[in-house]
DNA sequence: CGAGGGTTTGAAGTGCATCAAATAGTGTGG
DNA sequence: CCACACTATTTGATGCACTTCAAACCCTCG
């Protein structure tokens, strides 16, 4: 459900409601744009299910992406406070569903709900710490070092030895996202499986040791394994 | 004055005198910690006057710059909102008079007036923009590049033709401010002598032709001097 | 099965970092 | 005002990480 966002915890039944009766669900395809940057938005929006790209493209033509969202994510919120054009792109990358809910109502709610306009501040704190963080990975990891770092970011706290996960989405992507070239990740896993024991098959990943793996990627990070502190989760 | 920042616009005057009561205003030597990453902060803080840099340090030692500030700049504000715990370190890297407001005042204020909510919002709306903008440059565009967008940044809309201007800092800072090194950021400003008509001597700049320099760095980048939709003054 | 996209591999090039040393610039005390 | 120390900046030589381009491979899906 959308109110387990954080933008929606803690509103009232009615507030709920009525934002409810204004909200609206739309289907896009594999590769269909959501907005386009400088459009005028007249929503924001939440990923019920399916995978969404944020990018901005340079004047020549290259593609820089600013995030990649799934299930529970919202996007589309920057244009609350400022005038309704956007600032970046956004795209479905596989099959989604999206909530799509009106600027006017969320800005009513902004006035009308502290709670609402509280969670707000939430979210944008804690987006802020993860780009921070983020730039702080571009310039001071290594390629080997950003996807360690972001395997590790799909493990549990808990987790220990011989840990499995899958790639959530294509590889090519993972690596545009991390700011390096397909040909580059390819190449860095077979370093991170030589000096961190992650095996790679397809899209399924074994980490054999994930103390091992943060050994190797967190030294050049200023926060280790699990990184609580950038919650990352349900924004 | 301090009721210049974006954060305090709008107040009513009656809510100014109480903040004013109780903000500090205290002066940092050069150099000087104003804190240190994990500190429990109890202020957000404003620059009166002088320059401040926010730096997070890796494990094994290496610094990260994530904004060097000055005169009307707000900072800390990060831990209005969640744990007190802020996530990166801030010093003064010249003499600076420093605004502390506390932070429980913030929060009262926060509770009580949505103007000020308001104002958070647009300020936290608007680093984000920036920040995004600063992700695309440091994946999209080379060092002599970055250093144009960032001359072109300290020009105004209308210059033209034959700009001085004086580099607000330390070469060494602004190259790590521009996540490259020292060395790097030299030889780059020859770059940018030959190909762009920029000429270096020690802090000042002049800048031929804006246009031509922003024909140079600005097709690697998703929007254009004089880059309006990113403001980043009185931030 | 065959087409087309995603991925891997190889070879070569480029940009930036590193290390080391020279130079310029700044502040200090005599 | 000069000599010295100290720091910031520049320059040169070299190495490494990542990119680029090109080709092969591997999937998946019609």
């Amino acid at each position: 459900m959308f109110t387990n966002h954080i933008l929606f915890s803690g509103l009232s039944e009615p507030e709920l409601l009525t934002l409810k009766s204004h909200m609206v669900t739309k289907d896009f395809g594999k590769n269909e744009i959501i907005y386009l940057q400088d459009d005028e938005i007249k929503h924001i929006y939440l990923v019920r299910s399916g995978w969404v790209k944020l990018f901005s493209e340079t004047v020549d033509g290259e593609e820089s992406i600013i995030d990649i969202l799934t299930t529970n994510h919202a996007f589309g919120y920057q244009s609350v406070m400022e005038g309704t054009k956007i600032s970046h792109s956004a795209e479905a990358i596989e099959k989604s569903t999206i909530i799509m809910i009106p600027l006017s109502k969320v800005r009513e709610l902004l006035s009308s709900s502290s709670v609402f306009s509280m969670n707000m501040l939430k979210l944008l704190t804690m987006k802020q710490k993860f780009r921070d963080r983020e730039v702080e990975h571009l310039s001071l990891q290594n390629s080997p070092q950003r996807i360690g770092c972001f395997l590790l970011r799909l493990c549990n706290s808990d987790d220990n030895m011989n840990v499995d996960i899958d790639l959530p989405y294509d590889k090519s992507l993972i690596a545009s996202r991390l700011g390096m070239k397909a040909e580059t990740f390819s190449r860095a896993l077979h370093k991170l499986k030589d000096e961190a024991g992650v095996h790679v098959k397809g899209g399924s990943v074994n980490i054999s040791s994930v103390a091992k793996l943060s050994e190797y990627c967190c030294g050049s990070c200023s926060s280790s394994f699990p990184c609580e502190d950038v919650a990352e989760e349900a924004i």
